[in-house]
RNA sequence: GGAGCAGUAGUUAAGACGGUUAUAACGCUGGCCUGUCACGCCAGAGGCCGAGGGUUCGAGUCCCUUCUGCUCCG
């Protein structure tokens, strides 16, 4: 038989095939133009452009597939025309695998202090220097092309925690028309930059319901659920993921956004969310708190101080195979720089582990033995869940 | 030898007219952190106010003695 180079045409971005399912919980392969993801996925958050304390070629060691930015800092701080002129974000941080920026509508939420909303878009002031900004839907799109982000978000409006549902109805539909308008910014097959849709619609199921339909109508090339993690019990946090995940369009994508800790993670694959990310690991690894296969390791306790083992006994990161608990606590303590380096490269290979580990058990068909086996290791969050 | 200043939490310091459980910062101990305004936030434990005596209803605060440190003058 005669030896042919075939030539296999890489899937065109936005391309979403599910290879495996077990339960509610599926495992696959999302093509970007930077790219394929495995999902279920963690992506780590780079805020500003940067995975804090953590350069690439590490990023790339632990096994990250893509990572975060956020339009609301990346725009601020350099700008969004400088970064087009310097080739887009990729070529300016050196992270070439896919990347999914933020539309800037959390941080309409969570600067709610330096903002205005009305129909055409969210005025802001900038934390940096206080000067006025305007964010629209279309803006928004603009400056994430600019960046060549390769997952862009929809300008949201991501409410407060107890919004009564008054105001939560009308953000819905606010939401909603700020997605028409993205999407009629940047019409499907526009361009090689993926556009994901959000729904809102707080603590009402009904309103979740009405916001997924909405979104899923624009026909994105993904699907998120925002505004959860936002200060609920634990328990709403389950009842609404579970009751909101299996609504949004099956054969696209789901993002839980800014979810969460490894319980809410392994819960969020159950059921049938593929993409995640969070600050957790980044900011506790800051803060000295650390993930580990026997829990939660809050390294400046004083019982660490003369502890030579390793972190986590079951971790191959280069934190953990190389350091004592009592060096990653004097670290810690004594304010070293070096402390954020290790403790978020810890982190973030726990993190993704996790969701290795899940795409592994989903496909043998073993996922809820390792969902309960993951849950077994923070019985406080368990008990939270099925907590009043 | 004389004069002045200072001795208050582990540390550095606040404590007008003497008046309820003596402050703060840092440190220490513990907790928190969910689309990063976040190397951040919250809480707690630490003090016979150098020692002794006196005045006073009441003294960290006033008076006397004493000890220690620093500075200056001889």
């Amino acid at each position: 038989m005669e030896q042919t180079a075939i030539q296999i045409p890489a899937p065109p971005a936005g391309d979403f095939k599910i290879l495996h399912q077990d339960g509610a919980a599926r495992c696959g392969i999302l093509q970007t133009a930077h790219g394929a993801v495995r999902t279920p996925i963690f992506m780590p958050v780079g805020t500003a452009g940067s995975v804090k304390g953590i350069a690439p070629d590490d990023l790339a060691a632990m096994g990250a597939e893509i990572i975060l930015g956020n339009t609301y800092h990346l725009y601020l701080r350099p700008g969004d025309e400088l970064l087009a002129e310097l080739g887009g974000l990729h070529a300016f941080n050196a992270w070439h695998g896919p990347i999914l920026t933020d539309s800037g509508g959390f941080q309409v939420f969570s600067l709610s202090d330096l903002r205005k909303i009305n129909e055409e878009g969210v005025t802001f002031r900038s934390h940096i220097d206080g000067s006025k900004h305007l964010f629209t839907p279309e803006s928004v799109i603009r400056v994430q092309r600019n960046f060549n982000s390769d997952i862009m978000m929809v300008l949201d409006e991501c409410v407060a925690y107890g919004t009564d549902r008054a105001y939560t109805e009308k953000s819905v539909e606010l939401t909603a028309r700020w997605a028409a308008r993205a999407r009629a910014a940047y019409p499907k097959g526009a361009g090689r930059n993926l556009l994901f849709g959000i729904s809102q619609g707080g603590f009402f199921k009904d309103l979740r319901e009405r916001s997924i339909a909405q979104i899923a109508e624009l026909d994105f090339d993904g699907n998120a659920l925002g505004g959860l993690s936002v200060g609920e019990s634990k328990a709403q946090l389950m009842d609404f993921l579970y009751y909101s995940a299996p609504l949004l369009p099956a054969h696209k994508p789901r993002y839980l956004m800014g979810v969460g800790t490894p319980f809410d993670i392994i819960n969020g694959i159950a059921a049938g969310v593929d993409m995640f990310d969070c600050v957790l690991p980044t900011r506790n690894a800051r803060n000295g708190t650390l993930y580990t296969s026997l829990g939660k390791v809050n390294i400046k306790r004083r019982e660490y101080a003369n502890d030579e083992s390793p972190l986590d006994p079951a971790c191959s990161c280069y934190t953990c195979r190389t350091f004592s608990r009592a060096y990653l606590r004097h670290l810690h303590v004594a304010g070293e720089i070096l402390s954020y380096r290790l403790n978020s490269l810890h982190n973030l290979t726990y993190f993704l582990d996790l969701v290795r580990g899940a795409r592994a058990a989903i496909a043998q068909g073993t996922f809820a033995e390792y969902k309960s086996e993951v849950e077994s290791i923070y019985p406080e969050e368990l008990a939270q869940a099925y907590a009043e």
